[in-house]
Parts: structure tokens; sequence; C-alpha cells
DNA sequence: TACGGCTAAGTTTAGACAGCATGTC
DNA sequence: CTAAACTTAGCCGTA
């Protein structure tokens, strides 16, 4: 056997390849091929992508691996370093990076897709050097996300020597992809775990494989019959449900019956403790998943902050959660098995009302079914409604099979987007190689006939000059605009409406945030019940006046106007302190919401203060770098020289702020008793060693002694 | 009069990447 | 425009 696949198999505790593995070394995985493995979750891809990684580090040259998610990314990213320890590892995406510039120094880069497409706008240097792109779940070639991994795809193909290994679920068109990418394709069924699916209707599961299970219970709905069936067998469900709340009810539904069989009660409580603290102040969200955890059950998705997410996934991990409730956020997340999965409705809202979901996706919520390590097979169970329903959805999605993916290159904004990277780096010089690059990709290789994608990139040309991202002329030069838009990795169209705003600027809070909320990178948008429609068009008024809109002219059609308008107000009252969960209770969103708005709105102000500085616009750059501040920390502007420095947040700067603290340089002359008080000895001091205050041994005993009270929340100063 | 149970009408609807430079209570 | 599931309003009947 070769070298490199033993040693592989060594550090991952194997004796053999599996044989979807088996098959890939076969097709030249270690002689550089392109392969393309199309295979079910869990098949064991991750070994094959390793293989290729190793291998490709032995040679010389670098490996990166792409995946959809930043979770999915770090997770892949901790095994590999634990794994191969004497590699050099780093990892790359918006929330944790430890290479970029220096990455040159790395051996196997992990990053998400849009990141190595900032990085190629970047012209990092060292993607030279690499031998071996990995893009997992490339079936996501079929998204909203799809033209990113597309051009990258085509990017490779057309200027870099590196093998690609593609990684996809079950598609049955995976043969098209690996011929477009010039790959061997590696297609299997094969799972470790085999994996039963059924559907569940009046108290009887019914399994493709013609067996049958009659739920013994005296519970009257199926839902809690199924899953008090799972848990006398010692064993842990996943339930997916359609929306948020509805995964929120599912789990407050179930807490009387899993309470019954979770153990561990005082990890549970744990659990639920940082659960409920993850925030500045708990909201009514935190304090539903806290009363959940202590049952034993948890609700999963977007809704979460992250620390709430990894905290639910932990204890689920460790079997101290027994039931989760998700949204699809878990399906194509990070690894997370059970015995069990319950698909609670195939059905999703979607453009045109309720659709089915895709056979793909129910695979891939399906395939979180059997955990290798403990089972033998898993179970995955479709609820059906009525008695009708059980024949059909074995049909359509037991026995159906996933649907062939299908580029998405073809649209507009995708286009615009990667058409002005492709000319900011010099990748296409002129009309045709940039008409050739298209031809190239995975949309032309599909559908054959370009000629509408080319009206299209023609019409797009003319817009980037007109705008002034492209030189004129047949020779297409970026501007310098166009160059940094590029590599802001913005769209051009909010970056057009940044330079028409720096043209013709109004000063205050509400036009800056309105700029920034009036972009794509914004959506989608909150919503607004329509029992408070008439209270927003009230405020509308008063901030239309204030942006100069006219909302009773003929051009104003903005059907979205009123969700804009309440973002705005979200963020309006973020950056003026108030609390988190007074925010979310007023405006009823979710704390991971909230979050992911604030951290959308700084990224803006960034690109709007660098745009602003190139067309040289002082004042604007100004204000947009203090409210990218602002957002960020969540505070007003006189808090800003607190909150910058370390260990102080917008909780903390403002007691020191009312406790006449206003500038670094109040702090340099304090009394540190005084702010011991109000911050805690520990941050006291941590505070003023930061700032180059040493203490005296006298005024370290006073520190120390000084009373702590308690730590309040913002609310108490905002009275 | 208060309350419970029912039906009709009304309401709402999944997810998450990017810049840059480091850390809340 | 399309639809399903949950929530609320409104009605009736009962204690």
């Amino acid at each position: 056997m070769d070298d490199v696949v033993s040693f592989v198999l060594e550090r991952n505790g194997f004796d053999s390849l599996n044989p979807v593995q088996e098959k890939a070394v076969e097709s030249g995985l270690l002689d550089g091929k392109n392969i393309v493995v199309s295979s079910p979750t869990a098949s064991g891809k991750t070994l094959i992508a390793e293989i290729g990684m190793i291998s490709t580090v032995r040679k010389g040259k670098k490996a990166i691996y792409v995946s959809p998610l930043r979770a999915l990314t770090s997770e892949h990213y901790r095994e590999f370093k634990e794994k191969y320890p004497e590699l050099r590892v780093a990892i790359s995406t918006g929330d944790f990076d430890s290479a970029d510039s220096w990455a040159k120094d790395y051996d196997v880069i992990f990053t998400v897709y849009e990141k190595l497409d900032s990085l190629l706008r970047h012209g990092a240097p060292w993607l030279a050097d690499v031998g071996l792109l990995v893009v997992d779940e490339v079936h996501e070639l079929d998204s909203d996300r799809g033209p990113t991994i597309e051009v990258l795809l085509t990017r490779f193909l057309a200027f870099h020597s590196a093998q690609i290994l593609a990684l996809s679920a079950t598609i049955p068109n995976a043969a098209e992809l690996a011929k477009w990418l010039g790959a061997e394709l590696v297609q299997s069924d094969w799972r470790p775990v085999t994996l039963k699916e059924g559907v569940l209707y009046d108290k009887t599961v019914l399994f493709a494989d013609g067996t049958s299970l009659e739920l013994d219970s005296d519970l009257k709905d199926d839902l809690s019959a199924f899953v008090e069936d799972t848990l006398k067998m010692g064993k842990q469900v996943l339930i997916f449900a359609n929306t948020r709340k509805n995964a929120e009810s599912i789990a407050r539904r179930l807490r009387r019956l899993v309470a019954r069989y979770a153990r561990r009660k005082g990890r549970l409580r744990q659990i639920s403790d940082k659960i409920l603290h993850a925030l500045e102040s708990p909201t009514a969200q935190c304090k539903e998943l806290t009363e959940d955890v202590l049952h034993g059950v948890a609700f999963h998705h977007a809704g979460l902050v992250s620390a709430q997410r990894e905290a639910v996934e932990n204890a689920f991990r460790r079997g101290d959660i027994l039931v989760i409730a998700a949204t699809p956020t878990l399906a194509a997340g990070v690894n997370l098995p059970a015995y069990r999965v319950l698909v609670h409705s195939v059905k999703r809202y979607g453009g045109r009302g309720y659709e089915d979901i895709l056979v793909r996706e129910y695979k891939q919520m399906a395939g979180r079914a059997g955990r290798p390590k403990y089972d033998d097979h898993g179970e995955a169970v479709i609820l059906a409604r009525d008695l009708s329903q059980v024949d059909s959805l074995m049909e359509q999605y037991i026995f159906g099979a996933p649907e062939n993916i299908y580029s998405r290159l073809g649209v507009e904004p995708a286009l615009r987007f990667h058409t002005l990277s492709l000319i900011a780096t010099r990748v296409t010089r002129s009309r045709d190689s940039l008409h050739s690059f298209f031809a190239r990709s995975f949309y032309a290789f599909q559908y054959g006939d370009v000629s509408a994608v080319e009206a299209k990139l023609d019409e797009i040309l003319q817009w980037l000059v007109k705008n002034g991202f492209v030189y004129p002329g047949d020779d297409l030069r970026p501007t310098d605009l166009g160059r940094r838009v590029a590599q802001l990795y913005i769209d051009p169209y909010t970056a057009k409406g940044f330079v028409d705003f720096i043209h013709s600027p109004r000063f205050g809070e509400t036009p800056f945030l309105y700029l920034v909320v009036d972009t794509q990178e914004m959506r989608p948008y909150p919503s607004v019940p329509r029992s408070q429609e008439g209270y927003y068009w009230q405020v509308a008024e008063e901030i239309a006046a204030e942006l100069g809109i006219d909302l009773y002219s003929y051009e104003f059609d903005d059907f979205l106007f009123l969700n804009k308008l309440k973002l705005l107000l979200i963020l309006r009252e973020w950056i003026n302190e108030t609390t988190e969960d007074k925010i979310l209770e007023s405006y009823d969103v979710s704390p991971g919401i909230l979050r992911a708005y604030v951290s959308n709105a700084e990224w803006l102000f960034y690109a709007l203060e660098e745009i602003a500085k190139l067309l040289d616009a002082k004042r604007v750059v100004k204000f947009a770098r203090i409210f990218q501040e602002r957002v960020h920390y969540g505070v007003k502007e006189e808090l800003l020289p607190l909150v910058r420095l370390k260990g102080i947040g917008r909780v903390r700067a403002r007691k020191l702020y009312n406790a006449g603290f206003h500038s670094v340089h109040d702090i340099a002359e304090a009394d540190p008793r005084v702010l011991a008080e109000l911050i805690g000895p520990k941050t006291a001091k941590a505070l003023l060693s930061q700032i180059g205050r040493k203490l005296s041994d006298r005024e370290e005993k006073d520190i120390r002694t000084a009373g702590v009270r308690d730590q309040t929340t913002l609310d108490a100063f905002m009275e």
C-alpha cells in the first residue's frame, strides 16, 4: 500500500480504506488527477481529502480546503490539526484568521469559498504554490452562493495547475460535473452505518425495506410517541422543523416527556446557565432555551448566538441533551449525528408559497441518522399528515433520486460581482477574454449557448465603465475604485450607492444608517407584522424627511421600505445603547439575527470608509469610521475612547463615563479604588496597566480590598 | 357573568459568506 | 400569485 495512504490510515486509527476511499485512490488521487467524489454524508470523504492533502504537502506544495460554512471549516481545521500536529496548518475565515498574508508559511489552509475568492482578489502570491484545492460540498454550486464556487473552480481550471478534489453529496449528474472539471468520477452509495428510512403515521413507522415499527405509547401525537420510543431505547433524536417558531414549539412541547429520561441534571444546569448568560442580559428566547435544556431538550436555529449553538451541539454530542428540534441549519452544518432523525415536514416557505423541499435536502437531513461509533444502523423518518401521504412521501423522498445540480452563474448580480473581480485582478483584460472566461464555466458547459450571458456581460461592462469602476476602452483596466471595491467584497451596485452618497452626503445618524441598510448585503430584512404597519408608517414620515425621501411621490415604490426602516431603527437603538434584550423584545428579533445585522453593518461602514478615503471625502471618512466603531461596540460616540480599551465593552464604558471618566486621561488620573468599585478589582488593574500606569503596593492593596458592587446591566443607567 | 371549547379568519414563513484587527460581562 | 401551520377573534354554550 502507498506510503501516504497507510500513514493517513494510521493517524485515523483505521486498518483499511473503505470502498469509496479505495476508488478515489485508484482513480489517481495520489497522481494529481482531478477527482469528483459523489457519495452520502459520512461516507469517509474527509479521509480522501486528507490523503490528497498529505500527499500534496509531501510533494512540497500547499493544499487548500474550502467549505460553505465557517463552523464546518473550523471543525475540519481542528480535527486535521489534531491528527497532524507536525504540519503547519492555518485557518482563515471571517471570524478567525491565523493565515492570510503570512499564509506562505503554512502547508494546509482551511477556509470558506468567499474567503478564498477574496484571497484571489487580493492577489495573494502564495496561491501559486497551491498544489491541491479541496472543495467540500460542491453541490452547493446549485445555491445562491454557487456562482462563487463556480468562478473559483473556473479560475483554478484556467489559471492554476493545482489538482482539484471536489466532494459532493449524492447527485445524479456528478458525471457532468466531473467532465467539466476534467476529473475522474468516484460515485458510491456506501455508508459506514446503514440507514433505514421510513414514514411515520398513526403510531406506525413504515420502513422502505418493508419492515414496520409499532410505537407502543399512550401519547396521542405521533411525534411525541416517536420521541418516547427513541428515549426508551436510550437513544437520541434530531427533529427537523421548517420554521424557527416551529422548532421552538416542538422543543417546548417535549419538555415533560424528555425530562423523564434526562439524567445528568447537574450538567444540564451548567449548560443552561451558559445559554442564559450568553448575552449581556437574557432575552425571552434565551429563557425559553434555558428552560428546554433543563429538561434535556433544545431548539437550534439561526436565531441563536453562536455560543448558544455550540453549547447545544456539544451537549447533544456528549449525550446530555437528548432531543434537538432544529431548522435545516443543522442538516448542512457540523457533524452531529443521532440514532434517529425525524423530518417534521417536507414543505418549506419559499418564493411561491409552501413548496416541497428538494430530495437532496431531505437526504442531507436523513444522512444525520446513525452514529458510526455507537450504532450499527440509523433511522430517518418522515412525519406524514394523513394516510394518503404515506405512499407519496415514500415514493418522492425515500425512493426518489436527488435532483441534478445546475449552474446559477447566469444571474445578473453574480455576473456583475465577479466580472468586476476578474477585471480588477487582470484575469480578463478584454471583452473577448471575459467572454471566453465565462465560456469555460460550468454554466457554459451545461447550457452550451452563452449568447444570453454574453449580452448580459456586455451590459455589465458598460455599467462598470459608466460608474467609474473600469476605464473605458478595449483594454479592460480597473480604476482604483474598481480595484478597491473588488477587494472590499461588496456588490458593485452597493458601491455605486456609496459613491453617490459620498458626492452628496447628509451628515447624520439616520442617513448614514439608511445608506448601509439599503443594500443587498443587509438582506434579508426583518419582517414587519401587519398589525404594526401603521406604527411604522408614522415613524416613516419623520425618517423620510431626514432622508429627503418623498413618500408620496410617484417614484417612491419601495415595498421594502418599512422593513428597511425597522432595521434602521434596530441599529439606531443598538448604537444608542439600548440593551440587547430590550431591542430584541420591542422589535421581535432573535439574538443571532441581531448579531448578524450588527456585523454586516460594521463591515459595510468599513467599506464606506475605504471608498470615501479613495474619493478623498474626509468628512465622510470620519463619520463612517465613527459609525463603524459605534456599531461594533453598540455605543454612543462619547463612549468610543473608553470602549477602545481592552476589557471595556459598552456596559463598563457607560459605568465609567457616568462616574465622570470620559477619556483615557481621566482614567489615568483616577483613584484606583473608585475604578475597582466600578468595574471590579481585576478589570481595574488590567485597565490601568494597559494605559501604562504602574500601581504602588499601597494602591494594589487598596484595589483588592475595595468593595465590588454587583455588576449591573446597562439598563440601570439608561432610565 | 365568567369561562371553556370550538370554528373561522388572520398572520407568518430557513440559512449565513465577505473587510480588518483583536477580545464582553 | 402560490400554502401550511400556528395564533387570534368571535361565537356559542355551560356553570
